[in-house]
This record gives C-alpha cells, structure tokens and sequence, in this order.
DNA sequence: AAACCATTGACCGCAGTGGTCAGTGGGGGT
DNA sequence: ACCCCCACTGACCACTGCGGTCAATGGTTT
C-alpha cells in the first residue's frame, strides 16, 4: 500500500475502501472488478492502482484491515464471561448487529473469505493471522460452553447445533428487515427503530430459554 | 430445441442436460459457460448449438424441465394429507433428499433460479409457469397448516420459522455428509449408508417433537 | 520558472465469451 | 460404386471486460 493513501481524508480512504469490501464481498476474488470499484469510489483506475499496487495486494491489505477491525470490536467479547449461554449469544448478536449497521460491507466481505474455496490469493502471513485469529476464537469459544440449564431430555450437541441454525435465520431475517428499513434510517431518530429490533430480539431470546431450557413444562407456565 | 436431441440416447441427453445444469446452478446465468459445458458433456461446441440454438434457449429449456421433473417428484405430497407437522416435513425432506441423490444438479439449479435477482433472462411463459406452480405450492402448504399440537406459551408463528430454520439447517448439514461419503456410494451398498441417514432423520424429527409439542415437559418422561 | 507529484483516463495485450460455418465421415438409398 | 444426407466437429469470429500502464495534466512548493 502506498504511503499517499494512508494520508489521504479518513473518508475518501473510507470510500475506497468500502467499494472494494463491496466489490469483493460481492462477486469473490476473481469476479470482482477494478474496474467498478474506482466506479463506486469515484476515484480513477490510475489512482487505484497507485496506492495498491495490484489486485491481489488490494485484496491482502482489505483482509488484514477487516481483521483488525473484527478483533478490534470482538475482542472484548470473547475476554468477557456472561455465565448464561443465551445471554452470551446475545451480546455477540449485538456486537454483530451493531457491527453490521456501520460496516455491513465488511462483514460481507469476511463471510466471502471464510467461505473461499481457492486461498492461493491469500498471502501466507495474512493467511496464518487470519488462521491464528479462527482457531483463538474457537478456542475461547468452547472454553466458555456450559450446558448445565439445557433440558435433559436431549443431546446438548444437537441442541447447540439447533440453536446454532436457529439465530442464524433469525440474525438474517432481522439484517433483512433492516436493510428493508434503511432508508427510513436516514432520516428518522434512528434510536427508536433500532431498539424496536432489540426488543424483539430480547422477546426471541426468552423464547429459546423457555423452549431449550430444563425447568419449563411445554404448557404455559409464565408469561 | 432441437428435434435431434430429442431423439438422443437417453444417457447422452442427461450428460449434456447435467453438466449445463451444473454450469449454470454453480455460476448463475450471466457466468456460465458455455465452453465448459460442452467439455463436461464431452461434445462440441457447434453440437451445443445445433441443439439449442443459443444460451438463452438452453436456460429456459432448463428451466421447464425442471419446472416438470419437480412438480412430477414433489406434486403428490401436495396432494396428500399426513395430518402432523412434523410427519409431514419428513415426507418432504425424504423426497427432496431422494431426489437430491440422483438429481442434485436439477436442485442446485432451481436454488439458483429461486434467489436469482435478475429474471429478465426467463422467457415470459417460463416465469409464468414458475409463478404458478411455486404460488400453487405455497396455497396448498398452507391450507394444511395445523398447529394444534404445539405447546402454547409460544408464538406459533415464530415456532414455525424456528422449525424451518433448524430443518434447513440440518438438511444442509444432511447434504454435505451425503456428499463427503458419496465415493463410498458407487462401490458398496446403498441401502445401508442410505438407511443410515434416516434412522438420523427420523430421531432428529423424534427431538424436535419433544421440544415442539406441549405435551412434554422438559425432564425426560420419555426416551 | 522550475521541480515536484498526486491524479487522470485512454490505451495495451490478453483471456474468455456466445455464436458460426466450411468441412468431415459414416450410414442408407439407388 | 456412387452420392447424398445430416449429425457432428473445432477452428475461427467479433466483441467484451479484464488487470495493469503511462504520458499528460495541473495545482503546489521551492
């Protein structure tokens, strides 16, 4: 990466960097196109490739800052320890989603390299942090596992899968809803909405407590 | 199309009807190629085109086969009445995943129909055939709907997006299984491997009856 | 005035596209 | 033996879009 880039605006760099994320996360490594990045930055094709110096290098120096960036905003998390499963999964939705709303462009474009195929793209130094990274995270992850409030009556590795697969869908549907939303974001008070979906979610947490949950008979004990 | 095709061996049409839905299913529309499909078929180029006369012809031949190969393996479900929710989901994912063995490319290639954007590729009474059957199915799911036996201290609806998610989840994980044994399929017996899976299915269906229905609490007082 | 340097966009060679068509060769009719 | 038919081939076409280059530009500093 040149050095002129780096002294540039923050949000001229922003732009950039943006429709890159966008460009990669879209279409992959080999799909994406230069040429509709400097499209979408509004910057030209020379100067793109004056401050990185290719395609590939481009490509290196996004993943390395969106890996900062995700260790900067989740490293807490997983140093925290919030002793109840659901509640834990609660607050790595929120950094998500908080995550998500200001840098949705990022994410997808870290999803798109989790799922690459073909790393021969991938640096070897960027390709071990980003391996160190993973493999800390789950680490700590598993380290944290404790299932002792699940119902007994069924295995805790299916039911952690099956909670797995169900905030999937529903951080999906929600990311949906809100991209539906989005215009009304930028105008509105964009707190009220925003809480409109936590309390939501809020509500589809208890849900999952009182079904995965041991000390809750299938008939309505609560409310 | 072209007459002569029809007049094909059967097996020679399918290798040329596979690899162009495998084509087309891994890379959409506009990305697949029509180079590759010719060498994955084994046949030349011109002969693609003395066939069907240009891309777009192909795509939308594709696309009613499809339309007819499903509706003729899936149409009866819709007509029959297993009155459980969740008897009822294992007919369908035992014919989808039926179908999935010995026609995974066709599935993978409505996949991408269904969640491609652009359809201005889809000749107006291919869309329209599409629309009909994929609204059709929909009414008929519907009128089945019968959540009587859920337990009643949560939201039917959310229940049900909850079940779907999970299904889908575990069909996925079902599929990628399938597929990392799949080499073993072509030497040992099917039967067995097959039968595998559906004892894994049907105590998978036996779990989230347990979690879904109100009458059991959730302390083992079965297993 | 001169040197500097960030920025531009026309341009390059190339790879791969959907589609074409003169040519080929084996089978059947005469 | 002849020829005609026609399914089939693959070299070839015009074209698009790619990653990458570089002479030219123009504002700023010396």
């Amino acid at each position: 990466m040149n050095r002129v880039f780096a002294e540039l605006p923050e949000d001229k760099q922003k732009r950039i960097l943006n429709a890159a994320y966008a460009e990669f996360g879209m279409h992959g490594y080999k799909n994406a196109s230069t040429n509709r990045m400097v499209q979408a930055a509004g910057i030209s094709k020379g100067t793109l490739f004056y401050y990185f110096n290719s395609k590939n290098e481009l490509f290196n120096d996004l993943v390395d800052r969106a890996l900062d960036s995700t260790v900067a905003h989740f490293g807490a998390l997983l140093a925290a320890n919030e002793p109840d499963y659901f509640d834990r999964l609660l607050c790595i939705a929120k950094l998500k989603l908080e995550y998500q709303r200001e840098n949705g462009e990022v994410l997808r474009f870290m999803g798109m390299v989790f799922v690459m195929k073909d790393r021969s793209h991938l640096r070897p130094e960027v390709r071990k942090k980003y391996d160190d990274i993973v493999n800390d995270a789950r680490k700590k992850v598993a380290r944290q596992e404790n299932l002792s409030a699940f119902r007994t009556d069924v295995d805790p590795v299916m039911m952690r899968r099956m909670v797995g697969w169900i905030i999937e869908g529903y951080e999906k549907d929600m990311v949906a809803r809100m991209e539906a939303d989005s215009d009304v974001w930028q105008s509105a008070d964009i707190g009220d909405s925003w809480q409109k979906y936590w309390d939501d979610y809020y509500q589809f947490i208890a849900v999952l407590k009182r079904i995965f949950y041991k000390d809750n008979t299938g008939e309505a004990d609560e409310k």
